[in-house]
DNA sequence: CTTTAATGATTCATATATTAATCATTCTTA
DNA sequence: TAAGAATGATTAATATATGAATCATTAAAG
């Protein structure tokens, strides 16, 4: 382990390669890719969101959300549909058929994320948590990313 | 904010993405991907690695890091070496232009790095390190990974 | 010594990430 | 209100991720 291995991103993957694979396993039971998942579980939370607010609610960036929306669709988890008000914005919404894949699988995915989040004592984690997130906001305020002026 | 934000995978990614994009503005100046980087890195401490061991020190997958590889070597950055006892492996180092290429971008990876260890107390990092490699453990054990048999 | 199993790297097919560019639609402002 | 700037989604080009399969080579067994 040379201080390389302790660099922040070398330590977050790690991170995710230990707990990726278990939810992929699970996902992959429902021909789920993880990404496509996040979609799903973020329009389970509201029912539906512009392309732009899934873009910030999943993480994932735009020029991927529409391939990932396209399969989602083409398989009839989801559905798009155009804004009256301003016909740039689409609408994501999830169709009955996603709404159910979702119920069925989020008991598995909590399953996963109790098991991870009791690892773990408490105070553990929410200092893990805080940390990061302390981490991240120092990195923001550093460098302004140029999109974030949003708020 | 829901559950779902407060999930590992989510608070992992927004860590990453709150600092990847500072190390991407550097290494796009040198025409290198950061996982390009991160195989240049690699042999910079190690001087010679086989596919597999590079694949655990970068936590690159392996089939990602063939085509890595590849245009590092086009570009004239590493070699590749059968080996004489095994030809089976393939050994990578870096030629001459890739440690001088190593050595002029390290001092501006190192500076980032510094500036994120920075940002919080050392108390902090260490606990929160301690956390993540914690989970992992515990995942590992849990789900013992088919292919982590090596050790 | 030969058959078979395991290993290391690679290929293949598909899905996603990244950055820049495009395109239609709205918003601004002169 | 017309020209130009800004916005939201998408496309394009290239790079990487993922899981399964392949291929050559070595190791293990019989």
């Amino acid at each position: 382990m040379s201080t390389f291995d302790e660099t922040l991103p070398m330590i977050l993957h790690r991170s995710l390669d230990a707990v990726m694979p278990e939810f992929r396993t699970l996902f992959g039971h429902h021909n789920l890719t993880d990404q496509q998942w996040r979609v799903l579980r973020v329009l389970w939370d509201v029912d539906r969101a512009s392309s732009a607010e899934l873009s910030a609610r999943t993480l994932l960036p735009a020029p991927s959300l529409v391939g990932i929306i396209d399969r989602l669709e083409k398989r009839g988890l989801v559905a798009r549909m155009r804004s009256a008000s301003d016909r740039r914005v689409v609408h994501v919404m999830a169709t009955a058929e996603g709404r159910s894949l979702g119920e069925e699988v989020i008991p598995y995915v909590d399953d996963i994320n109790q098991r991870i989040r009791g690892s773990v004592t408490k105070r553990e984690w929410n200092t893990m948590q805080a940390t990061l997130e302390k981490i991240a906001n120092h990195m923001n305020e550093t460098t302004p990313d140029l999109q974030a002026q949003t708020a």
